[in-house]
DNA sequence: ATTATCTATAGATCTATAGATAATGC
DNA sequence: ATTATCTATAGATCTATAGATAATGC
């Protein structure tokens, strides 16, 4: 009862378990983002380089894994916005920074952008990751007297569906230009929610945080 | 060459075939409604109540049946829209009317609306069905100067991903109001568009087309 | 001694076709 | 006579586990 029961019994056991899980679940999303969703467990234990019988010691189904993949996946990106966000006082422009960063991340992180798409506006529904945070910066940014909104939950819908879509623009035409595709639909945006045009141009302009994702390709 | 070579040679075995056809589009449409993907071909002829082996005679693949079924469903959407609203004048409330005949859809079609949300944002690159229709409502009331677009584009991917996400709130919650959400955002969306308050709540309150959808009910 | 991973495989499941049957045309 | 559907099934594919092997703890 006086040893913490959450440590880890054995450093290398945990580790090396956590190496795996975090090897099958690089290997879903990366199915994920090529839009292949019905992949024999086989080929995914390959794609991590593991024996086919470590994914039982993880998850009992395909449909587990990619569910963990989903989530590990918006809660990067979520964490990296939140950190690159933090010192920004003005909701509004912390929302108008969120943004800007996300469209921007569908063209330097086409991996997590495609998983993000794959699971569509069942993003929705997902209460962990992205969600939340869109509330959460919309709320403050209205109860600070900047945003115009009538209908909360509607206007969430509007922003995660929008959002949605920019991804999906950025990341099927190599060619588009993300930082002006995604800084066009953010003015379209500020006017909806009744920001004045003046105001709107500023948020737009402001200067990015530095820009450097962890995101997939570091494992814990 | 005198006769022509596109009409049936034999109308009844046409009609066979095409029914059969049409019994394996709407189990498919069933099954996608259901966010069922990776059904046995077997359940799905068993669902269509026609022997496997037809299914061959049809589609090569189960995803080809899938893709027929996503067109179709979004055709009969298209055409009923374009029924319903094509004797409005102003271009403006012809965008309108269709948007809240839409969200009304999610509730009145459920089976409809499920297979429309299941394709996700995947909407953005159909060329059929949809997302034409957008752009082309919202292009006339630019032209006539009811609506305020800076980047077609941008603006069509904001909206179709609204659309998208409306329908997931009406389709997964039965206590949702359908109209009042669908108008809500309507109201969102006419802002953004630089559309006058006063001119916006006329817009919303417009009397809607009777809404008899023939739909996946009925068999061509 | 304990825990996780790996390899091999039995059994279940699915696909796609062959050949028989039924419907329609003429 | 022609065309489409249906039934039965061979062969391919996949899942999930059993038992062996390797890594770590003490």
């Amino acid at each position: 009862m006086s040893s913490t029961n959450d440590a880890p019994r054995s450093n290398r056991l945990e580790a090396r378990k956590a190496r795996t899980r975090a090897a099958l679940i690089k290997a879903a999303q990366t199915l994920m983002a090529d839009g292949r969703q019905n992949v024999p467990i086989l080929e995914i234990t390959q794609l991590a380089d593991i024996g086919l019988g470590s994914f039982y010691n993880h998850f009992a189904t395909r449909e587990e894994l990619y569910e963990a993949a989903v989530l590990e996946a918006l809660d990067t990106h979520g964490a990296v916005l939140d950190a690159l966000t933090s010192d920004i006082a003005d909701p509004a422009a912390v929302f108008a920074t969120s943004f800007r960063l996300t469209g921007r991340l569908h063209r330097i992180e086409p991996q997590l952008s495609g998983v993000v798409l794959a699971i569509g506006s069942d993003i929705l529904r997902q209460n962990s990751g992205l969600l939340p945070r869109v509330r959460r910066d919309l709320e403050r940014a209205r109860d600070a007297g900047r945003f115009a909104i009538a209908d909360l939950d509607v206007t969430v819908a509007v922003i995660a569906g929008a959002a949605l879509t920019l991804g999906q623009l950025i990341h099927d035409d190599p060619e588009r230009d993300d930082a002006e595709t995604t800084d066009r639909m953010l003015l379209d945006l500020l006017r909806m929610l009744g920001v004045k045009a003046r105001d709107a141009d500023r948020l737009v302009a402001l200067e990015l945080p530095e820009f450097i994702v962890p995101a997939l390709d570091a494992s814990a």
